[in-house]
RNA sequence: GCCGCGUUCGUCUAGCCUGGUCUAGGACGCCGGCCUUUCACGCCGGUAACACGGGUUCAAAUCCCGUACGCGGUACCA
């Protein structure tokens, strides 16, 4: 469904760190709206903080975004009708836009100093319509004395907002939002050192590069009745806003924004980059993303990219805050790994297998991969999961024991050992008929075997099926461990 | 503090706009069962919610008002 203006949307990252997961959604939602409406993405850099700005940054936000196959149809690298897309490198627009809106008398030139602001604030005022004559300003100060600032250079421009009137907007998420313009103040719109606030910068370049929608986090909900009225005293059309619920710490004592402290201590990566160093699948982080906080309003949970683009819709997004939910994404993931193909696992297992240290070939790994695929949820639990495939068990687990070991465990398990060493080929199904065999010739369950032998290679009670698995440890190691664990166990 | 936004199972949500079909549906998690003389997958079942108080109405999760709580904003940061 294609719109009447064209849809444009932009994704508008500052480079002052690495992409968030928040950051991720928003592009998410970004991207799945103009597909859907066949319109364009732009990737735009909103660089206009030189102290915040961070190097690398810009790298790490190229590289998540690409990661997880959102491209961009315009950006600094792949440009593009309405380049530059560096905040930074457009600073001529800003300035014109502000020397337009100072000559309509919706801005003017101040000239207060830092001093001057704070003692303003520790008076708990704020700088707008009430204070405004107070200060050193082009409203207050003299032509001549006004002209004599300027040429010296330190200024900054401030917005003049109106009195008592209301701004209000529509918000596809939120309806009808409105604020009354007293409670806004003059917001600076260029800095002293010649650069745009992000107010300014932001509906210049919406605007001039046609943006149709903007949709972004709540986080800028109460500063869009300041864009409001910049888009009013420069007459121009403001583009349909739709503000997302933030996502939010799953610790609900902690609340707020999910941060990166959260991260550390809840063991959730936040930075895009992160998700792919623990082995997520870019495809499972889009699909869980897309859900949090949208609904596709039917009961499906799983959704390719494209059959995202399909179901999406913006009025199904939700307005309240969500929290993080990673028993829901490594749930997610489970699926796309279940999708995969051995050999494609066992080439993106290789890596974690290597990064542990441990060696391995090409048809064992893909033997284990095989043996685990349907019970891990993310890449690197093929062997943080299973290390019993590259190593002897280093102890074993209590509970399994307490339940699974038995005053004759270690008579059957040294004679299933006895057997296993006449067996040439050591395959799953030798490895089974000799413990069947062994099991009825003492006249036990084959489970009087099977778990203690599980126990006793792999040294925990779970696990693939046991037949797999010890084939997969092959000959030496099984008798090996086998041996080890009846002296240890008794 | 002030302003704005929000509030359905522990979590993500459907339902709310267009009141009755909602004894509130799904998913994650958790618990139990089946399958497997093993583990998981799978399947089946269970657990658990309309923040509170007033209205309006024959009827409210759904509409209105208030309160509480949560979140966001309140910078020459984005």
């Amino acid at each position: 469904m294609a719109f009447d203006p064209p849809v444009r949307v932009r994704f508008a990252p500052s480079p002052t760190g690495r992409l968030h997961v928040g950051g991720l959604r928003t592009a998410l939602y970004n991207y799945l709206f103009a597909r859907k409406h066949e319109g364009d993405v732009v990737l735009r850099i909103e660089d206009t903080d030189q102290t915040r700005s961070v190097r690398g940054a810009e790298d790490d936000i190229r590289d998540a975004l690409s990661w997880v196959g959102l491209d961009c149809d315009e950006g600094p690298d792949q440009g593009g009708e309405y380049a530059p897309y560096r905040q930074s490198e457009r600073t001529e627009h800003y300035r014109e836009y502000a020397q337009t809106l100072i000559e309509a008398g919706r801005a003017y030139y101040a000239f207060d100093t830092e001093g001057e602001l704070e003692e303003m604030r520790e008076g708990n005022r704020a700088y707008d319509g009430s204070t405004r004559r107070q200060m050193r300003n082009s409203l207050t100060l003299s032509d001549a004395e006004v002209d004599r600032l300027v040429d010296a250079g330190d200024y900054v421009v401030r917005l003049k907002v109106p009195r008592q009137e209301s701004a209000r907007f529509d918000d596809v998420v939120r309806g009808s939002v409105s604020f009354d313009t007293s409670e806004i103040d003059d917001q600076v719109l260029l800095k002293s050192d010649g650069m745009p606030t992000y107010h300014l910068a932001n509906i210049v370049d919406d605007h001039l590069m046609d943006i149709s929608h903007v949709i972004r986090g709540e986080e800028w909900l109460s500063s869009t009745p300041k864009h409001v009225l910049m888009y009013d005293a420069l007459g121009w059309e403001p583009p349909t806003f739709a503000h997302l619920p933030l996502i939010l710490s799953p610790d609900s004592d902690r609340g707020g924004k999910l941060s990166k402290r959260d991260a550390n201590e809840l063991g959730i990566p936040v930075y895009v980059t992160d998700y792919r160093e623990a082995g997520y699948e870019p495809a499972a982080l889009l699909n869980f993303l897309a859900l949090l906080g949208w609904s596709p309003g039917t009961e499906e949970e799983l959704f390719s990219l494209d059959e995202m683009v399909d179901a999406f819709s913006l009025d199904r997004v939700g307005a309240s805050g969500v929290q993080f939910d990673l028993d829901k994404l490594r749930w997610v993931n489970e699926h796309y790994i279940r999708d995969l193909s051995v050999e494609e696992l066992a080439e993106k297992a290789r890596p974690y297998v290597e990064d542990e240290g441990y060696e391995v070939s090409d048809e064992r790994l893909h033997t284990i991969c095989e043996l685990v695929q349907d019970r891990i949820q993310v890449v690197p639990e093929v062997v943080t999961d299973n290390r019993y495939f590259f190593e002897d068990p280093k102890g074993y687990e209590e509970a399994g024991v307490e339940k699974r070991w038995t005053d004759e465990s270690a008579d059957l398990l040294l004679a299933y050992a006895d057997r296993l060493e006449d067996i040439d080929t050591f395959d799953t199904d030798a490895v089974e008929t000799k413990l069947r065999t062994l099991a009825d010739e003492e006249n036990v369950g084959a489970g009087a075997v099977i778990h203690p032998a599980r126990l006793a290679v792999s040294g925990r009670s779970y696990g693939p099926g046991v037949f797999g698995l010890l084939a997969a440890v092959g000959k030496e190691a099984c008798i090996r461990r086998m041996h080890r664990a009846a002296e240890e166990l008794g």
